[in-house]
DNA sequence: CTCAGATAGACAACCTTGTTGTCGAACAAT
DNA sequence: ATTGTTCGACAACAAGGTTGTCTATCTGAG
């Protein structure tokens, strides 16, 4: 097998997708049919203050257009609301619905047993050892990464 | 800052993230201005035996459709030819060009440095830790490549 | 040898998640 | 009041995937 660079990447990629469709695949068996981590994400995200399509998008990084093709996604399934502002003539506030409180809860859960899986597997301390292994590697990087035209040497 | 369980799934695609988007950026500067990791992987895999639209489909647990427009790019930069079978007339075998070849050192090469300049950062052993157990977790059902179109920069 | 079934690849239509570019309406500030 | 910025909307497009359908070709059972 060989051992390139290359590897790491998939195996980073590879895990990922593995929690991400166990977790949509759960999603879909307890009622939540067509919902993805993303949108997760992103009401998470509406949650903590990106209350409009513009800031939203900010805050994931992608373009305000992106951000409002998700919110309509989000809208249509009944996860969040969007109310004018009465002092801003041009924005529309966002509102997490219950409907989208009860999906957070839900996908917290879920995503706290599949961590309680993989620590059975592979130990606590060792799952907690790639977890601060990856806090340090990409944390500051994974924050700096606010620009779509990213180009960045991180040495 | 909350330490959900969601938190491990964005560290994977972060760490994930950042290796494709140096890579990326890295070939651009050296001259590969049109390629992704997910076509260095492609001719990886058509490298080592996937020379048909079936079988890379197969390979990277893609349609033959999708591996036949990635194939479609593939040849279009001359990264590989076709050429038809001579003891089978329905197939097309794929072949890795000189250029191709290249494209593939190189990246190999990026991937080699990206991996060198973690293992400076954090340490060759907490690096291979973190390799060790995303193996065990993620096994060898991982090659599976398809659109890293998730935009998860959340806080 | 023949013919039913499997396989390779092509083509078309469409989905998803992004991107630019443009625009009118609403705000802000000089 | 005019100029500039921001918000949201609309359109066009790209990349990478999906189904579904089609022809040509191979293969194996009778």
């Amino acid at each position: 097998m060989p051992r390139s660079g290359a590897d790491l990447a998939l195996l980073l990629l590879g895990g990922f997708r593995v929690l991400a469709d166990q977790a949509t695949n759960e999603l879909s068996a307890r009622g939540y049919e067509d919902v993805r981590p993303v949108h997760d994400f992103a009401l998470r995200a509406i949650l903590s203050g990106a209350d409009s399509a513009s800031e939203l998008g900010r805050r994931l990084s992608v373009t305000k257009q992106a951000a409002a093709k998700t919110i309509a996604l989000l809208e249509e399934r009944s996860y969040v609301a969007r109310e004018p502002d009465a002092t801003d003539g041009r924005r529309i506030r966002l509102r997490v619905t219950d409907h989208g409180l009860a999906l957070l809860q839900e996908g917290e859960a879920i995503f706290d047993e599949l961590h309680a899986q993989w620590q059975s597997r592979v130990g606590a301390t060792a799952l907690a050892q790639v977890e601060e292994t990856l806090r340090e590697l990409v944390g500051p990087s994974a924050i700096k990464l606010d620009a779509p035209g990213w180009s960045v040497r991180d040495l």
